[in-house]
DNA sequence: AAATTAAATTAGAGTTATCTAAAAAATAAA
DNA sequence: TTTATTTTTTAGATAACTCTAATTTAATTT
C-alpha cells in the first residue's frame, strides 16, 4: 500500500484528531486541523476509503481501519524520530523542528528510519514528550494529566506538551519549564483557573489556565 | 524564487547533462536523463524558461542562466551532503544512497542544511568522489581524467567515479577498487582498451575499457 | 533542391489535489 | 413537526505534471 504526501498528511490528522481511533472526527475538524477546505477533505476521504485506510459512510462519518492505524503510526513515528535527530544531533531548539519534520516524515525508505532510529539509539520519546511508536506501531505512552487537572501539594514531573506550536514553547522555555522538571502545584486560583507551581524545588511559577492545560504532567 | 521538486529535477539534469552549462543538451538526453517522454520536457523547458533558470528558444536550445545555476548547485550541494550523512552517520554502503539522497535533496530548510554541513565537518567531496559545492555555489574540482585515457606506468589516486549505480559500485567492492585507493598502470590492451592496473602497490586488477572510463583518476 | 528522416513541439486527455459555489443531508430550534 | 441552521457532499474549475498521437521544424540524404 502506497500513499500519497497528502494522503499521509490526512491519515495523520485523522489519527491525532480521533486521539487514536477513540473519538469521532468530524469533516469541519479535519479541514481545520489540515488547513484546507470541507469540500477539499470529503474528496479525500473518499479516496481514503476506496484505499481502505479508514470505513468510511458519508454524512455518518468515518473510523480509521487497522491497516490506517499502521500506517498513521508509520508516518508518526517517522516525524518523532526526524525531530529527536533535529533536536539531538543538529542542535535545533525544540520550537524549530516541527516544520522541517512536517516534510522530512514523507521520505520513503524503510533502512533509513531503521538506521536512523539505531543512530538515536532507539529514543522512546520526541523533543515534546510524545512517545515514538516502534517498528511494529507499539506506543509505549505513560499515563498523564494536564496540569491544569492537579490539585494543590500534588507533585509530578512535566513529560509532555500538547501545543508544540513555536510561540508556546518559546514561552516555555523563556519560563524555564522543560521536559524532564520536577514540579508541585503551590496554588490554584479557582475564579480563573490560574495555577502558581514550583519547578525543580527552587522557582516559583506563575500560569494562565490556558498554558497550563498544555502542559502535561507524570504525577508521582 | 520557488521551484517545485520536479522543476528542480529537470534544472539538476540539465546541470548534469551540459556539464555545468558547457555542452549543449537536447530535448532528448533530458528525456532519457529524468526517464521521461520528450513530450514532458518541452513542456516543462518552457515553464523553466518562464521562470528564467534557463533561457530557452524553441528548437534552438537552451542555457542555464546565472540563476539556474545557482539554484542546481543548491539542489546538488544538498544532495551530496545528504549522501555523506548516509555513509558516515547512517552506515549505508555508496551504492545504497543516491535513491534516499534523491528524496532528501528537495526538503526545504536552509538552517537544516547549514546545520548538517557543520555536523558532517563540512566535507569537500560526497562518497562517490565528487565535488559539494559550498554555500555560494562554489566548486573546489580538481582535475582527473578517466582510468582508459592513463598511460602504460603513470601513477595516480583514484577520486570519484563517474557511474553510480548500485551494480557498478558494487562491481568495485568486490574488486577492491575504492576512493582514495593508490593505482599503477601496469598494462593496455590495444585491441579492446582493457586495462591492467595495481592497486595499492599489492594487488593486480584487470579491467575492461567500459568499466576503466568510469572511474576518474587524480594523477601525480 | 527536393525528399526523407529525426528531433522537438503542440493538442488533447488523464491524475492528484486544491478551490468556490451550489445542492443535499443531518441537526437544532421554534 | 415544520422551519431554520449547520454540516457535508457534489459539480465544475484550476494548477502542476504526465502521457499518446499528431504536427511542425530542423537536419540528412539522395
Amino acid at each position: 500500500m502506497e500513499l500519497t504526501t497528502a494522503e499521509e498528511n490526512y491519515l495523520k490528522a485523522i489519527y491525532h484528531l480521533s486521539d487514536g481511533g477513540k473519538k469521532s472526527v468530524s469533516t469541519n475538524d479535519i479541514a481545520a486541523e489540515i488547513r484546507t477546505k470541507p469540500a477539499s477533505v470529503s474528496d479525500m476521504l473518499r479516496k481514503l476509503g476506496e484505499k481502505e485506510v479508514i470505513q468510511y459512510r458519508k454524512y455518518y462519518g468515518l473510523q480509521i481501519t487497522p491497516l490506517g492505524m499502521r500506517l498513521a503510526l508509520q508516518t508518526i513515528r517517522k516525524h518523532r524520530l526526524w525531530e529527536v535527530f533535529l533536536v539531538d544531533k543538529l542542535q535545533f531548539a525544540w520550537d524549530e523542528v516541527h516544520e522541517v519534520a512536517e516534510q522530512l516524515e514523507h521520505i520513503q525508505s524503510p533502512l533509513l528510519i531503521e538506521r536512523l532510529d539505531a543512530y538515536l539509539n532507539y529514543p522512546k520519546f520526541d523533543p515534546h514528550g510524545d512517545p515514538i511508536p516502534d517498528a511494529f506501531g507499539d506506543v509505549r505512552s505513560r499515563p498523564r494529566i494536564a496540569l491544569n487537572e492537579m490539585g494543590i501539594d500534588q507533585s509530578g514531573q512535566i513529560v509532555a506538551v500538547k501545543d508544540s506550536s513555536p510561540e508556546f514553547l518559546r514561552y516555555l522555555d523563556k519560563v524555564g519549564a522543560y521536559i524532564g522538571a520536577r514540579i508541585k502545584v503551590l496554588d490554584k486560583v479557582e475564579f480563573d483557573g490560574s495555577i502558581e507551581i514550583l519547578v525543580d524545588q527552587k522557582k516559583n511559577l506563575f500560569m494562565s489556565k490556558e498554558v497550563a492545560k498544555n502542559i502535561l504532567i507524570l504525577t508521582l
